[in-house]
DNA sequence: CGGGTTTGACCAGCGC
DNA sequence: GCGCTGGTCAAACCCG
């Protein structure tokens, strides 16, 4: 589990020499404007490129897509060069990157990552109910645990995990706003690193998605965002009505719009990124800024096959 | 007052 | 077996 982390995000992502390391980036978009100005380029054609079916990852995060399928995706994705890696601790990298120890991000030379786990079990339990189960507050034996956290789980089982999805955003804010509410539960100092890892978890009833958020040991202004589970909801964006607006394709060319789904802006990437390096999910007529829009089309690219060749015959 | 955040403590898993 | 680290809990606190 230790190295779930470090496998995850340990490289960096704007070195130039992983060109050995294939990989997804989803370098979301920052929340700040002046950033997001800065690297954003309206490019409407972008967007035509895609089809219109593609799957992002607001759609990922609204529970329309299927875990299966980015499991097998990802699965799939082991055996292409192109793919990160697995996230989650048990499941070593498929391949490629092995975790540097040192703390630096994995990934690509692209500005951002995206990885998932599979191991996890369709449980939408990922241990924060096992745990609220074992811990009854004011039991009867109240004595002790009133501080204590009593631990019901039984022995031998081990602790399921839902798919992990992460990504990097180059941002100022720590928490981006995703369409979604989310409710900090904890925040831990993280090794090696200066900056603190926060935990967040959805404030949708029965919604048992946790996030993660930690800045880049290398670049602070990277936040890595790791979404564990899936929405059994909509975004309350979405049922506000701002989500056509919200998720709507032209909000990724809209500066103005000021982008609230950093998901559907994965695609940004840093002015430092070297495409040239990046063996990229991204074809290579695309320029970077038209990247941007590639995002969930990119990123899709290694998670879901089974998307894109739908739209590829 | 309800909901979110902070923070210290506990526990599980893993590596040595 | 021990220590370290990540993940989570929950009381206290904060804020609108």
């Amino acid at each position: 589990m230790s190295n779930e982390g470090r496998d995850l995000y340990h490289h960096n992502p704007f070195h130039n020499d992983h060109s050995s390391i294939g990989g997804t980036s989803f370098p979301f978009p920052s929340d700040h404007p002046s950033m997001y100005n800065s690297i954003v380029e309206p490019s409407a054609h972008n967007l035509h490129g895609l089809d219109p079916a593609y799957m992002s990852f607001t759609e990922y995060l609204h529970g329309s897509m299927d875990y299966s399928t980015l499991a097998r995706s990802f699965d799939l994705s082991c055996s292409s060069p192109e793919v990160l890696y697995s996230a989650e601790g048990t499941q070593k990298p498929c391949g490629v990157g092995e975790s540097v120890g040192t703390g630096d991000i994995p990934v690509t030379p692209n500005s951002s990552v995206s990885s998932s786990s599979t191991e996890a079990g369709a449980e939408d339990d990922s241990g924060g109910k096992s745990k609220k189960e074992r811990q009854p507050k004011g039991s009867e034996d109240g004595v002790e645990s009133s501080k204590k956290v009593n631990k019901p789980k039984k022995k031998g089982q081990k602790r399921q995990r839902e798919p992990r999805f992460a990504f990097m955003t180059k941002s100022e804010v720590d928490h981006l706003e995703d369409g979604y509410r989310w409710r900090k539960y904890g925040q831990k100092a993280v090794k090696n690193s200066p900056y603190p890892r926060s935990y967040y978890r959805c404030t949708t009833q029965k919604c048992t998605v946790k996030k993660r958020v930690e800045r880049s040991l290398h670049d602070p202004s990277i936040v890595i965002t790791t979404y564990e589970g899936q929405h059994t909801h909509q975004s309350p964006a979405t049922l506000r009505g701002n989500a056509a607006g919200m998720f709507s394709p032209s909000m990724l060319i809209s500066p103005q719009s000021r982008p609230s789904f950093p998901q559907e802006l994965l695609f940004q990437m840093p002015p430092t990124i070297n495409y040239g390096n990046t063996s990229s999910i991204y074809p290579r007529n695309i320029t970077p800024p038209q990247q941007l829009q590639l995002p969930d089309y990119g990123l899709l690219q290694d998670i879901v096959p089974s998307l894109i060749h739908k739209q590829q015959p």
